[in-house]
RNA sequence: GCGGAGGUAGCGAAGUGGACAAACGCGGCAGCCUCAAGAGCUGUUCCCUUAGUGGGUUCACAGGUUCGAAUCCUGUCCUCCGCACCA
């Protein structure tokens, strides 16, 4: 075993005895630390791995800064894998999911994330799916659970629907097979009524990445507009549309119509159309979603032989059936514009349908026979009555109220958001608890007699849903109590993800889904952490469910999540890691040869957590070293009592300290590591140089500082250096500015360049010295100095540079610079030479220089006679004299 | 097509106007240690030179702003991601 891993066990062990991560509501100011949980799939891999390293490192990183921090962690174990496991494996799929749980939490734990276990939950536990049936007919009590006959999305190889959310490109989400649309009753979730509150209260997340809101903003696809009435021409029918155009409305020159409007045939009916139209449906019907939602396609369309009137203008335009005329937006059908809008232009050129220009672009004029595309920007409007004249955004105000005024229709807002299909034709889900009777119609389950619970002896052969059997079904109505049959579907798993995290603050709770006081103790959650693949699904359900119980009274905020953290995915040769591929590295490979802490460090270290990273075995080893020479660092009894660098080591540990913090607080992980390297570093050459009492103290931060990353070595090292545990949750150092020397690196930068010169001094000489003398003269000096020198040699241009050294100089150099300047401008390279705070230092540092080369060292002012003494002494050397 | 994020040394990855030939890690090279290998340690790693705190050319490409640009602006090319016949 990895000598790591030994000291690993010992703390976990300690952990959990004290319950370190165990948290109680209290006074205490709190932080909720979320993360996505996981569906159990088998055992933990790297990908977990990172993600649970970089919230365990920000979990610790906050509990140590005080907060009273909740990190809880569950199972989000219902769903169609275990449910497919189950029917190759001939097992059942409870079975299955408490396996890959047990395996994936063992992974957990042995990396030493500092959940707090007592809250486990799981979503397939009884009382889980009680208080979501029970959040289901609170739901239904207030119209939010609606069952309808729709088109639906039917993935034919999990033999379930699917939510709109979960196609995606026409295929299923979770298997990628084609999506066929079906004709069902199903269960709905009303999120459309939430849609102007969950797009609105996107602008509060500012904690969010930008590009998740942007997602969801797209997804709810809000547009304002009006609905326009036609009538149609010898019918009593009318034909709604709804355009964000209306400024265009005169420019109609025919009506575009989808196949599946029920009006269609209405129209065609016992008219020489109706085959036409019955041929030309059936042709579109052949095709899939995929193909006839394709953008490159040609537009295809068929006469329908009717008319409808424009209400502006009263002109008759034809009714076309169209299929690029979506049924489930707006209103299923578009008034067409050829003239303003591509698709319509495309569509009038092939059927010879007129095109007429009702808006002009200022500067010039468009002519309807030379048009090669649209003309969509806004303009000013002509051929358009008494609205001529009028700019575009003018015209959508007026013509809006002229539509209002005279009942033609009304303003409008639409959205591309579609009610949550939650229904599954599945066993492996919560069962929605519902019975329809024959007699009251759909009887909810009584409160009282939930749970209701799966049935166990169920047969999984993979046609057909499993709970449509007897023993389940027949139930007696609980109004009547004739005989009455049970709901078969189960709810979509997003459901259940989409209140967990009120689940954990008080995850045994009886009496309800939550304890009130918990949940206002705890919620908002304050980081949430997770994949990227969740921008919509999850994180919408979730809003929407935030958003209902608090409509409920039962919450008191709207919005679950303060912040958002998207981590990216690990990568193997710029590939996500996959078994089909075979560049699958497993974790526990890992940790067995390099050590747990080092493999929690490493993958904090590789990139920037947002990013994805590019995992190779090659890095961890420099890791590895990184984390040894810590625990070298720490086993370290030196006995110097000298104080030579003293003051820069505190000054290094003030600024490590204030650099890492505010890394952490960004997760700048990696970011933060750099620091912490350099600071050992720089511990460890110079711990001969400084007093043993702040050797001590500048350890402590640096163990204090690791802890987020390697937890078991600094517990370790914590203790052997005589500190009670836990270092867990001891205090996070504090850094005082005033001890900061932003100066200080480059004084110690300056000291080894002269050791260095002085080393080939001795060197070229083979002189062993006693004495050394430095000239401070023009080659020792600041930065800052040879920079503003090279500067003023180049320019010439005094002014300028007085004028931007205000500007842009290091601020506390900036008097003193401009007054040399102004004495003598001409003189500036010697004022910098003759610097008095050089030679202050030189002094302050002789003893340092005389420590390393064990000898007497004097500084001498580089006077002209001074310096030419030393070029005597020694040609090559002009600044220093070794004897 | 629309929207977003990017392109930095052999690789990974910091750096968003001034001490930048550019942190840090990996890899490479040289040295120490060792019989030897590994580990560890020290140094080095754009090019040319040097006794160098010297010179040259760099941060996708091309222009521009500025005393000064990897960093700001404009254009071009490329990569990744999301949405997409949304009226």
């Amino acid at each position: 075993m990895h000598p790591q891993n030994q000291i690993a066990k010992k703390w976990q062990k300690l952990w959990e005895e004290a319950k370190v991560f165990e948290v109680k509501e209290g006074h205490k100011k709190k932080f909720f630390v979320l993360d996505m949980f996981p569906y159990p799939s088998g055992k933990l891999h790297l990908g977990h791995a990172r993600t649970y390293s970089i919230s365990d490192c920000f979990t610790r990183f906050k509990r140590m800064q005080g907060f009273n921090v909740l990190h809880p962690i569950g199972y989000d174990a219902l769903g169609l894998p275990a449910e497919n496991a189950a029917i190759q494996n001939k097992t059942h799929p409870k079975t299955w999911t408490e396996q890959t749980i047990t395996l994936m939490k063992q992974g957990q734990e042995e990396l030493g994330f500092s959940y707090d276990w007592s809250r486990e939950l799981r979503t397939c536990d009884s009382d889980y799916q009680r208080w979501e049936q029970w959040l289901f007919l609170k739901f239904y009590e207030k119209n939010l659970a609606y069952r309808k006959k729709a088109l639906v999305n039917y993935c034919n190889k999990c033999n379930t629907v699917l939510a709109n959310e979960q196609v995606i490109d026409g295929r299923c989400w979770r298997c990628h097979s084609e999506i066929e649309q079906k004709e069902l009753e199903q269960w709905f979730f009303k999120i459309t009524e939430y849609a102007e509150g969950l797009l609105k209260d996107l602008e509060k997340l500012e904690k969010w990445p930008e590009r998740v809101r942007l997602m969801q903003k797209n997804w709810i696809g809000k547009s304002e507009g009006v609905e326009i009435n036609f009538k149609v021409k010898s019918f009593e029918e009318i034909i709604t549309v709804f355009t964000t155009r209306p400024d265009t409305i005169f420019g109609v020159t025919y009506m575009a119509i989808a196949p599946e409007h029920e009006l269609v045939m209405n129209l065609v009916k016992g008219t020489p159309y109706e085959k036409k139209i019955k041929k030309f449906w059936g042709q579109v019907k052949k095709e899939s979603e995929i193909e006839r939602t394709s953008a490159e396609l040609e537009k295809r369309g068929c006469f329908t032989g009717a008319f409808v009137i424009n209400p502006l203008n009263n002109e008759e335009v034809p009714i076309f059936v169209v299929d690029y005329v979506l049924i489930n937006y707006g209103t299923g059908s578009v008034m067409g514009v050829p003239a303003h809008d591509q698709r319509d232009f495309e569509f009038a050129k092939k059927y010879d349908i007129p095109i007429r220009i009702v808006i002009t672009p200022e500067d010039k004029l468009l002519d309807y026979k030379k048009m090669k595309e649209a003309y969509v920007e806004d303009g000013i409007l002509i051929n358009s009555g008494q609205f001529n004249g009028l700019k575009s955004i003018e015209a959508i105000e007026k013509i809006s109220d002229f539509i209002d005024k005279n009942n033609f229709g009304k303003r409008a807002v639409n959205y591309k958001l579609r009610d949550w299909l939650i229904s599954r034709q599945r066993y492996w889900g919560t069962p929605i608890p519902i019975i329809y009777c024959d007699k009251c119609g759909i009887v909810p389950v009584p409160e009282k007699d939930l749970p209701v619970l799966l049935p166990q002896k169920v047969e999984f052969t993979g046609k057909g849903n499993p709970l449509n059997i007897e023993s389940f079904t027949k139930v007696k109505c609980p109004n009547c109590g004739s005989i009455a049959r049970r709901e078969t579907d189960t709810m979509d798993t997003f459901v259940d993800s989409s209140w967990y995290f009120l689940r954990y603050c008080s995850p045994k709770y009886d009496n309800g889904p939550f304890e009130k006081n918990a949940v206002r103790y705890w919620m908002p959650v304050d980081t949430y952490i997770g994949g990227i693949e969740h921008a919509i699904l999850h994180l919408l359900y979730s809003r929407f469910f935030t958003k209902v119980l608090k409509d409920m009274k039962m919450l008191d905020f709207d919005e679950p999540f303060m912040q958002l953290f998207t981590h990216g995915m690990v990568l193997k040769e710029g590939e996500v890691m996959s078994k089909s591929k075979g560049n699958v590295v497993e974790p526990e490979e890992m940790y067995e040869k390099y050590g747990i802490d080092t493999l929690r460090t490493f993958m904090l270290f590789g990139a920037n957590p947002e990013k994805d990273l590019e995992w190779s075995d090659e890095g961890i080893n420099g890791i590895g070293k990184f984390l040894n020479r810590i625990i070298e660092l720490t086993e370290f009894s030196q006995t110097n009592t000298a104080k030579i660098k003293d003051h820069y080591l505190v000054s290094k540990m003030h600024s490590t300290i204030k650099k890492v913090t505010n890394n952490l607080e960004n997760f700048e992980f990696n970011s933060a590591l750099v620091s912490l390297f350099e600071y050992t570093e720089y511990l460890k050459k110079n711990q001969n140089l400084v007093s043993k009492e702040t050797y001590k103290k500048a350890i402590e931060p640096l163990l204090l500082m690791i802890a987020p990353y390697a937890p078991h070595i600094a517990e370790e090292r914590w203790e052997k250096f005589g500190n009670k545990p836990f270092i867990s949750i001891a205090s996070w150092p504090k850094y005082d500015e005033h001890n900061i020397n932003p100066n200080f690196e480059a004084i110690e930068g300056m000291i080894e360049r002269i050791s260095y010169d002085i080393n080939s001094v001795i060197n070229l000489t083979k002189i062993k010295p006693t004495k050394i003398t430095l000239f401070v003269a023009e080659k020792w000096k600041y930065n800052f100095f040879s920079h503003f020198k090279r500067e003023l040699e180049k320019t010439r241009n005094v002014s300028d540079l007085i004028k931007n050294t205000i500007k842009y100089g290091n601020e506390k150099e900036i008097p003193r610079l401009i007054n040399m300047i102004l004495k003598d401008p001409s003189k500036m390279p010697m004022a910098i030479l003759d610097e008095k705070l050089e030679f202050d230092i030189f002094n302050q540092e002789k003893q340092s220089i005389a420590n390393k080369f064990k000898a007497e060292v004097e500084v001498l002012k580089a006077s002209d006679s001074n310096e030419a003494k030393a070029k005597q002494a020694l040609p090559g050397k002009p600044a220093i004299l070794i004897r």
